[in-house]
RNA sequence: GACCCCAUCGUCUAGCCUGGUCAGGACAAGAGCUUUUCAAGCUCUCGGCACGGGUUCAAAUCCCGUUGGGGUCGCCA
């Protein structure tokens, strides 16, 4: 039975490149039938924090990584003071002060990791090491090879920074007569500037859910980091990705996250989604941004989606560029407004009212037949007046269709705003 | 500095193991089509095997070196 873990420190939030780690056990897990162990290396009394710990499994909830055990080191100080007196009796280990410290014996040690092939280290480099602190606490390294033995980790699949500590541990794993489990050491995913970090963008899963970016988008461009479904796919289904991953497959080389992509594969996502679907996601941020009450009329907030569907990259674009539907008073951007003072619009506003008010079936064809009547009688081009109207419906120079768009606003809304902008009143 | 890892378009990658297909795709960029705008979509273009040696009839692919990048050297994890 295969039993990967994935071993988070609750000091920080759950960020990119560890939610790739995390994804790349737990699709080894999934695509083998095997156990995904979710463990808590909450060590450090100090930077440990409840908040953390909780955004942690949120996140991974979020990407859609389940965990079929959950384990926290605070809860097994006893475990680990337990085989460092067994050390200590056999005469591996020493004391000084309260600290217990492993005595480091020169020798060659090779891995033969699965995605790096073979790698030697020299332990005569490597200075003895503490076990437990003076504070009691267990280090790092002594509690990961006390758990991943005890909790029959059969593959470490863990970032490659800690190639380095794998000497460290191999020779704690013989001291303590354990089996050694096979090492996968997955490349480091790096900012634009060298290493990821806040400065470069935004490093915490937190903050891409909150800027709108789907999971399933997120968790398909973390995958094409370091690992290939082949035949030249770029948007494969998790479900899918399950069937072909192999850890073996996976890249040595380091690789920098781009925006740009990410934002690709979500806009790809969101086109794929059922607009009922994308309804449902949007609603909480027009709720949020008080666009919408709670029992806004769903016929007219589907309409508007599905304006919107194909034109967005993210969740919050969607709020962004669809305001002009759910506000009361329309805030008119500067080039719109431009196009407004170009000159005066008031006959052709007032001609446009009278034509879409006479309209017996108003939909965006009528609409379109009405409008492009009204342009041909005035002798002048379509766009001459589209593009005012769009600047006076919507306070944007961009946008949907218009006749599209003014389908959806109604009557009402388009007297009203196209009367704002006709001197003398209707 | 020492030790370790890595090296294909600007970026993500396929190809490398088992040398021999104009080094393929995607994002970005540029151009065009479409068009009421912006997107989307479609078509095309630009652009790469870090360098130097070997081995071989033949090297992106195998070997060595150089350079470059990254990681680690905590009683942090």
């Amino acid at each position: 039975m295969i039993r990967v873990r994935f071993a988070p420190s609750p000091t920080g939030n759950l960020h990119i490149g560890g939610a790739r780690t995390a994804l790349f056990n737990w699709m080894h897990a999934r695509a083998k039938g095997g156990k995904f162990i979710l463990r808590i290396e909450d060590t450090d009394l100090v930077r440990s924090k409840k908040e953390y710990l909780d955004e942690i499994l949120h996140s991974l909830k979020w990407l859609g990584m389940d965990w079929d055990e959950l384990y926290h080191q605070g809860e097994r100080f006893r475990i680990y003071r337990d085989y460092a007196q067994a050390l200590l009796s056999k005469g591996l280990a020493y004391q000084e002060g309260q600290a217990v410290i492993f005595k480091v014996q020169p020798e060659k040690i090779k891995i033969s990791d699965l995605i790096h092939g073979d790698i030697e280290f020299d332990t005569s480099l490597i200075k003895d090491q503490v076990l437990i602190k003076s504070d009691s606490s267990p280090t790092y390294n002594f509690a990961c090879v006390v758990d991943d033995a005890s909790m029959n980790i059969t593959h470490i699949i863990r970032g490659d920074d800690h190639i380095s500590n794998t000497p460290k541990q191999i020779i704690l794993y013989q001291a303590l007569g354990f089996p050694l489990p096979e090492f996968a050491h997955i490349p480091l995913i790096m900012g634009a500037e060298g290493r990821l970090s806040k400065r470069t963008g935004a490093t915490a899963i937190s903050e891409y859910r909150a800027l709108g970016y789907l999971p399933e988008a997120l968790v398909n461009y973390l995958l094409l980091l370091g690992w290939s479904p082949g035949e030249n796919q770029e948007i494969v289904e998790i479900r899918e990705a399950i069937k072909k991953f192999d850890i073996t497959a996976a890249n040595k080389t380091a690789s920098q996250f781009n925006l740009e992509k990410l934002n690709w594969v979500n806009a790809q996502y969101i086109k794929k989604l059922a607009p009922e679907k994308l309804l449902e996601l949007v609603k909480p941020l027009l709720l949020e941004k008080k666009y919408i009450a709670d029992n806004f009329d769903s016929n007219y907030l589907l309409s508007v989606v599905k304006l919107f569907q194909e034109r967005i990259t993210t969740l919050a674009d969607f709020a962004d560029y669809s305001d002009f539907f759910f506000k009361q008073t329309l805030e008119i951007a500067p080039d719109a407004r431009k196009r407004l003072e170009a000159r005066d619009y008031s006959r052709e506003f007032r001609l446009l009212i009278e034509r879409v008010d006479g309209l017996e079936s108003f939909d965006h064809l009528s609409v379109e037949t009405a409008f492009r009547a009204l342009v041909s009688e005035l002798k002048i081009k379509a766009a001459e007046l589209v593009h005012p109207v769009r600047a006076a419906l919507t306070g944007k120079t961009i946008g949907p269709g218009l006749f599209e768009l003014m389908e959806v606003l109604g009557k009402e809304k388009i007297r009203q705003r196209l009367s704002a902008f006709i001197k003398g009143g209707v």
